[in-house]
DNA sequence: GACAGTGAGACAGAAAGAGTCTTACTGTCT
DNA sequence: AGACAGTAAGACTCTTTCTGTCTCACTGTC
């Protein structure tokens, strides 16, 4: 629970990001539709991707799982939803972005307090087998509606360390970010 | 009909707009839904914004009823609508945009070949008067949700001077402007 | 083989965004 | 009344993104 302020920066953000989606929301956005000013937004969060972080985090992983279901009943398949969640997701987030969700699983925490076994299973298996897919098919962006979605999930996951999908125990963050992340970064990846 | 290239991108520009909104969308994210290089894009249209002009026209007057109707089943009100579509259109488009709809009523048409009566009233009346109210109170852009049908409905009033909605004639454009446009900027309307 | 059409992407200039800072306004406390 | 904190507005700089043009390599057709 914040302030009144911080929680009308967080529902602006909330709904400029569905208008929108992740990728194309601005500050001045957030603000407008917050009806604050930008220097009120920048007193309340350190930067616009703190906004976003805190906005967009399901801090509730009863919620998560309930809209993930939701959605999962709309897709063809359960691997389809994956698939498609994390194309978009690693097509709209810049290396940054994911970076700083994987180093962090906590808006404070730091790289050294992560837990590679609290990383769910389905960002490993889609970074995995996805990159190919993506180099292959290059659809860059796709006009999908899935993509605000994708982003959220992707968060979601990295933010409910506590769920019970089991990671499978890669040896540690390093070596995961190394055969998993990095990889999916170079430039043949990123076209 | 143009060819298949081109409705391709038509096609690519509506999704984008649906997606993401007018003012959001570029012309790589049109090429990229169209699976076509920017090059193509560009020997097919002068330029992104004859794109966006000819995706989002209506040509067909009855589909434009039958979707505005649809959405004002949705409003408040017709008059709310109305308010609504202009200030939005007006805080979204840009004053270069704007006087390019206001100069031609077809894609190729010179500002010459205009006639003024042939615009709808609303838009005549708007255009004159909403600018410098805009900069006046300048609210830069609204958290509405109702933004891209509001360029929508701006073009498609341009394209279809024809259509038989009797806006209730307003005494006069000052008039219609007091009673309708200048609430709308009023703070209460904005938060 | 000429050739038109295409995708990829480099490039420069233009535009928009991020983050900081200054100014002025408003309400509260003393 | 005066000090003070919080805020809106927006100027400003620096960075990033977008636009529109161009070149180059590839592909299929005549």
């Amino acid at each position: 629970m914040g302030t009144a302020a911080e929680n009308s920066v967080l529902d602006a953000a909330k709904r400029c990001c569905e208008r929108w989606g992740m990728a194309k929301v601005t500050i001045d956005d957030i603000a407008a539709a917050a009806g604050v000013s930008r220097a009120t937004l920048y007193r309340l969060f350190p930067g616009g991707k703190d906004v976003l972080f805190d906005a967009l985090r399901v801090r509730d992983t009863e919620e998560f799982l309930t809209r993930l279901s939701a959605h999962v009943a709309d897709a063809d398949g359960f691997e389809d939803l994956l698939v498609r969640c994390v194309v978009q997701a690693t097509l709209e987030l810049r290396a940054d972005d994911h970076l700083a969700l994987m180093l962090s699983s906590e808006p404070g925490e730091t790289a050294n307090e992560l837990t590679v076994a609290g990383l769910p299973r389905i960002i490993r298996i889609a970074s995995v087998f996805l990159v190919p897919l993506v180099e292959q098919h290059l659809p860059r962006r796709e006009a999908a509606s899935v993509v605000e979605l994708l982003a959220r999930l992707v968060i979601s996951y990295f933010l409910a360390p506590s769920d019970q999908v089991d990671f499978g125990d890669p040896a540690s963050a390093s070596q995961f970010i190394r055969t998993f992340v990095v990889p999916a970064f170079q430039p043949s990846f990123r076209s």
